[in-house]
DNA sequence: AGTGCAGTTGACTTT
DNA sequence: TAAAGTCAACTGCAC
């Protein structure tokens, strides 16, 4: 091959429909799509084989989408420095084409060296935007008409590719190749584009019906919610296409009068909702990326100092905290890899609240259970649940309250704690009030969840009152907040000037 | 029939 | 996507 090549590098952009780096490259000379399954990313503590099972369920549908269009994806095992100035000596590299990614740590320094190598060897590096994240964003507002007016952009078509007949490495490795642990995962939903278009099709068609009122609950959010979220993550399916899909759904739904209609189009708005939020907290990371490691709001950084019980940390990743309904979602979180909001948002209160543990470890646990990890909408979350942002209001869950509303006749605490089958339902969320409590093989509770609610409480509000909280938070609330600050939820009218004030804290929430 | 009262509901505040 | 507490308004019921 003597005219040098145009690499397409995919990350976790999966796809060739709205693919722009693909197109672009495509115009300007032949293409080599490369694929770099990099052992070192593999081996950072947020990385699991089950995220890697799916990307690789993904990346076997993208080798023949792209062989489709004429030249078969290239799939190598290394590091991506080495690997591009590798091509480069041998084939000449005319120039990188990717997409922008908001990851870790690993992956931010890797792309500063990769940006160091290619002015080094003069080899232009073209990235483009993804999602509605930008980067060095000056300031927040305006950024929910900015992600509009983006999601509205045409969609990208799959190009042809100019057939090319070299021999390149297509073997997609497998997780012990990586040097990935063995983590089983039962009912992990399938990877690839088919995938997620028939989950896309599916919850626009029938399963999102009562979405509005089945996200919260494990029992019916398994099949109530998109499920598109691993497909956002490694990008088989673009947040524009999901956004442009939903438009019309919305459109065709506001035509007609019925009841069920109405309450279709109220979990349209909810769904369309989180399409929104799940820009606005990567966009987090990427103006901060520091928050993966350190607290957002540094007057927080004197509290769980200590690295917490070791036991604690260990009993709750194994869902043996002896609070049923905490324990059941661990578990279930642990055969799917996924688990609905609301309940991640518990188990991370209950690891930093009751527990008392820093939220660096804990993270990284929840990061490696979730096949749809990722790494903005995490690290954001973590620190909001265990209230180190010092922006946002503090929630700390109850765990037995939350069972009993989330969870009433116990289904699913049978289902994922099966020693506990015998427990009566009126004391199914706190099965050592029962009388045979004892015949059980399931712990006793491994904190009093009273007592360890309170004492975290009285800590957060203390530190809450201390000198110099106020005006940091308003300064990271400019940075971060939200700027729908002050437009009312409902349809129902502020009161007083007052009023609204509490009410621009309520919104601030989830900013 | 009107009154007193325990219990409920919802809005709002505090932690 | 908190929970618990306060308070006022309301409800059902007994007398």
């Amino acid at each position: 091959m003597s005219q040098p090549v145009h690499i397409v590098w995919f990350k976790r952009d999966l796809r060739v429909v709205d693919h722009r780096p693909l197109a672009m490259a495509a115009e300007r000379g032949p293409v080599l799509p490369l694929y770099i399954a990099e052992p070192d990313l593999w081996a950072q503590p947020d990385a699991s084989a089950r995220q890697w099972a799916f990307a690789a369920e993904c990346l076997v549908e993208l080798q023949s989408a792209l062989a489709a269009l004429g030249h078969p994806l290239c799939v190598m095992v290394g590091n991506a420095v080495s690997i591009f100035e590798q091509l480069h000596k041998r084939h000449g590299i005319a120039a990188l084409w990717s997409h922008q990614e908001t990851g870790n740590g690993w992956t931010y320094a890797r792309d500063l060296a990769v940006a160091a190598w290619a002015k080094e060897a003069c080899v232009p590096w073209h990235e483009e935007r993804q999602f509605g994240v930008a980067r060095r964003l000056r300031s927040r507002d305006g950024w929910a008409s900015a992600w509009d007016r983006r999601m509205a952009e045409p969609i990208t078509a799959a190009p042809s590719l100019q057939p090319d007949s070299g021999d390149w490495p297509r073997h997609i490795p497998s997780h012990e190749e990586l040097g990935l642990v063995t983590d089983p995962c039962p009912y992990r939903q399938p990877g690839g584009r088919l995938a997620a278009l028939s989950a896309l099709a599916g919850f626009l068609k029938e399963r999102g019906r009562n979405y509005r009122f089945e996200v919260s609950s494990p029992v019916t959010a398994f099949g109530a919610c998109s499920r598109l979220s691993p497909h956002l993550t490694w990008g088989t399916i673009s947040m524009r296409e999901v956004a442009q899909a939903s438009w019309p759904r919305m459109r065709a739904l506001s035509q007609l009068r019925d009841a069920d209609s109405r309450s279709w189009r109220a979990s349209m708005v909810s769904f369309m909702g989180r399409q929104h939020w799940h820009c606005h907290f990567m966009q987090k990371l990427e103006d901060e990326p520091r928050i993966e490691f350190e607290n957002l709001h540094r007057a927080y950084d004197g509290l769980r100092t200590e690295s917490g019980d070791p036991r604690h940390l260990i009993a709750w990743s194994e869902g043996q905290t002896g609070y049923p309904f905490v324990d059941a979602c661990m578990r279930a979180l642990n055969q799917h890899g996924w688990i609905n909001f609301r309940m991640r948002a518990m188990l991370m209160s209950f690891a930093s609240y009751h527990l008392w543990l820093p939220w660096r470890e804990s993270g990284l646990h929840l990061a490696r259970k979730f096949v749809d990890y990722e790494p903005g909408i995490h690290w954001s979350q973590v620190q909001m649940q265990s209230g180190t942002t010092g922006i946002n209001t503090i929630r700390i869950y109850n765990p037995v309250k939350q069972g009993l509303d989330q969870d009433p006749t116990g289904a699913f605490v049978r289902t994922y704690v099966p020693e506990l089958h015998a427990v009566p339902d009126a004391v199914i969320h706190e099965p050592w009030r029962w009388q045979e409590s004892a015949t059980l093989n399931y712990p006793a509770p491994i904190v009093d969840n009273a007592t360890a609610a309170k004492a975290a409480k009285d800590a957060m509000f203390a530190l809450r009152q201390s000198a110099g909280h106020r005006t940091a938070a308003s300064k990271i609330a400019a940075k971060h907040g939200s700027r729908k600050a002050g437009i009312p939820m409902t349809g129902r009218t502020r009161k007083t000037a007052s009023k609204s004030i509490s009410g621009k804290q309520l919104t601030l929430d989830f900013s």
